[in-house]
Order: structure tokens, then sequence, then C-alpha cells
DNA sequence: TTGATGTATCAACAAACGTTGATATATTTC
DNA sequence: GAAATATATCAACGTTTGTTGATACATCAA
């Protein structure tokens, strides 16, 4: 049972799916790999634009990349997703025994 | 099938899950609702700082809040966590037929 | 070799974000 | 009433983020 979440590395994650623009090239990864050109056509983005949001991507694992001859390749890793979905489950509620709900608050600040 | 994302929102949502402080903050709410002077004591975040977030949080539509005296309680809206969970599965690539992976790509650019 | 092309990186800037300390507002207690 | 308490809001500030245009670096084509 995973109790506690790795703060910074969850923040990270978030952090790159934050953005109206990385999300639309995610989306676009969806299909397969596509090359930056591909990307930049279809979301109408400058190419440097383009060039730091996959970084931002690569950086927190969401992506990878493949480069042949002068294009460059970028398709999801789904092991990364996976953390994400992971990460949405543990911070669920948990079903616990009603007499736990409310913990013993040392401070006494409230009732 | 869910085919097209809400990118206004769903980076909300992201953008609000992307900072420690925030994490932490919905990683005590999962054991049931607490105010925020708890939070505050076992965060050990100043008064201000605390109620940035849980602004935040709120207005992502991740906790509610109710108030009972001046104490004012904050629990997990697990609907929100639940689009969380949804969107990463929206995002993992479609298993397709491995013809159509690649989309034609009218503008030529790479091979 | 030269020129064109695809991509990454950089510097500069504006906008958004998070922190802090001060103040405001409501509620309870005396 | 007045003082104390819990929380929200605000202004100011430094930091981070995202955009743009310029430049650098490969690779390919002639």
């Amino acid at each position: 049972m995973a109790t506690t979440l790795d703060l910074a590395r969850s923040a990270q994650l978030f952090h790159a799916l934050s953005d109206e623009t990385r999300l639309a090239i995610l989306e676009m990864l969806r299909d397969g790999e596509r090359c930056v050109c591909e990307l930049q056509d279809a979301l109408d983005a400058a190419q440097s634009r383009l060039s730091f949001h996959l970084r931002v991507l690569k950086e927190a694992g969401l992506v990878e990349d493949r480069r042949e001859g002068r294009w460059s390749y970028y398709r999801i890793t789904p092991e990364a997703l996976r953390d994400v979905h992971d990460l949405a489950v543990a911070l669920q509620p948990r079903r616990t025994h009603a007499a736990a709900q409310r913990s013993a608050h040392s401070g006494g600040c409230c009732p």
C-alpha cells in the first residue's frame, strides 16, 4: 500500500501536463509517433515554441524521441501515463473506518 | 469514445496538482476533512500560504469546503480525482491497426 | 563545397505563480 | 461591549514559465 507520494516527482509530472500546448501534443502522439514538423503544421506553433514544450515533456519522462536523419520523432512513454493514472488513484480518499476518519489533532486549535 | 480533450479544463486540473504543497494538502485530506489550522500545523506552512493553495485547489474543483463557526473544513472532491484518472487513460496511446499508426501528412516535410 | 532544411538552444521579455507580511472580516469568549 | 481567534484577501516582491526571434548545429541535396 503506497501511503506517501513522491511529491517532487508527482509535481513534475503534473506540471508537464498543465499546459494546453503540451496536452495538444500528447493528444496528437496518441496515434503514433510524429516528427516535429508534423506537430508544427498541425498545431500551428512556432518551431522554437514546440521544441521548448517537447523538452518539458521529455524531461518529465512523458515522451521519448528518436532521431532519424534530420528529423526527430517523438512518441508517448506509456509508463509515465500509467504513473499519472496511479497518482490519481493514490490521491483518492481512503475508504476507512469512520472512527479513524478524524485523527487526533494534538494542537487543539479546533473542536 | 472521447476523442478530444477539454484542454483548458485539463490544464487547470493538472496545474492545481503541480505543486508540492498542494499535493501534500491532498494527501492529508485523503483521511477525511481537515480544518485549515490542522493543515497549518501538519504542513508547517504560513496561514496565508495555505489559504492561497486551498483556493487554487477549490477553483479547480479538487476540494470543497464547509464553514462551521470560525473554522473552515476542507475535503477532497472524489469526482475531480476521477476526472484526473480518466484524463490519464484518455492520453494513453491508442491501440489501433498498424496501418493507421502514421497518418497522411500532407505538408510533406518529412518522409 | 555550397546551400537548403529540420531541430535545438539561447537571450530577452512579459505574464503567471508562489511567498510574505499586513490588514480585513467574521465568530466566539469574557 | 472588548479581546481573542480562524480564515480570507491584498499588495509587494522575487521566481518561474512560456513566447519570440536570432543563432548554432547537424544532415541532406546539388
